[in-house]
DNA sequence: GTCTATACTGAGATAGAC
DNA sequence: GTCTATCTCAGTATAGAC
């Protein structure tokens, strides 16, 4: 784990976003990448398990975030308010994030098999909230609803936030998660 | 050649969904499959756009049943009511389909691949049901939260009828849905 | 680092339905 | 004749095995 090695796959990844933005996922091979990293083919794939996963870097530790923050949350802390806590825990590092997050989340748009692995790491982010707040008391059912209702709404404030940054991430995060609330409120 | 016109594109699922079990998705080859179906590998893909899709087909109708639903749902109706309802409408039919689907799950469950396949049709589904909501008048982020809790609820109730099936679909959804009212009842 | 299986694509030919 | 489904052949890139 030479300072070096993650020097590789920060290159690697930055080469990926470089080179899906100018011709797109399709036409940008594996060896292109790595050749613009100053690497060969095959270390591509020894760092990242295929072609999509190089954008999917940070997930794992936005997730160890969230759940550093859920375990500690105040006991007795209803599941969403414990989202919506934990989601306020990371909302500066995401936005320091923003010049990698921006252009990344354009390509992901434009590109099928992406936004494929970004919803499925998403359902996968889910079910760790779920799990976390279970660990928490939460029955089964209410934590799997919890979880996934909380991130659609981390994800809808995220989004709308890349679209347009004037508002920063955190009123954006209010403002979706009043709406889930009247959403409840009036019961269905 | 008269016979192969027939119905090749349901045969190639049947094949599919049996080589995937004995041997797994992996060591299945799409050529295989085809060969089973009595068609060459390159027909394969062009009735699917890729292996994964094989399995995937019934989404479609699903998907368009519910729209139906919604569309002519009472005015008025609430959002996640709205789509209790239409969740309610396609019970039977997916009651019907479990020899199919229960098998179907299980290798999903088993793949990668596949499972994550699975998370992005339901996501994409989950954003036509937003559109649809939004087509009856519900707010851009109401829409989304809903359809998003809604997709949770009914995804939930079915992989459990799935795992056990003693008690039916439609009392499975009455109580994830009577969960997530809980849930929201006691706001967060 | 090298080799290989296989997923997937494209172009052109064939064959039958209409 | 057109249209659609399939096959044949040739190729590239991914990803895994060695």
């Amino acid at each position: 784990m030479a300072k070096n090695e993650d020097d590789v796959r920060v290159r690697l990844q930055g080469a990926a976003l470089e080179l899906f933005r100018e011709r797109g996922y399709d036409r940008t091979t594996a060896a292109e990448i790595a050749a613009q990293a100053g690497v060969t083919e095959r270390t591509f794939f020894r760092h990242f398990a295929d072609k999509r996963e190089v954008l999917f870097d940070g997930e794992a530790k936005l997730r160890a975030a969230l759940m550093a923050s859920i375990a500690d949350a105040p006991a007795g802390l209803r599941p969403l308010d414990t989202l919506f806590r934990a989601f306020r825990s990371v909302q500066s590092a995401l936005e320091d994030n923003r010049p990698f997050s921006k252009p990344r989340h354009e390509v992901i748009s434009d590109t099928p098999a992406l936004h494929e692995r970004e919803m499925a790491k998403m359902a996968a982010l889910a079910d760790a909230l779920a799990a976390a707040l279970q660990a928490r008391g939460v029955t089964d059912v209410q934590a799997v609803l919890a979880a996934r209702t909380g991130m659609a709404a981390f994800v809808h404030a995220t989004v709308s936030w890349l679209d347009d940054p004037r508002q920063g991430l955190g009123k954006r995060l209010d403002l979706v998660f009043r709406e889930l609330k009247a959403l409840l409120a009036e019961s269905g």
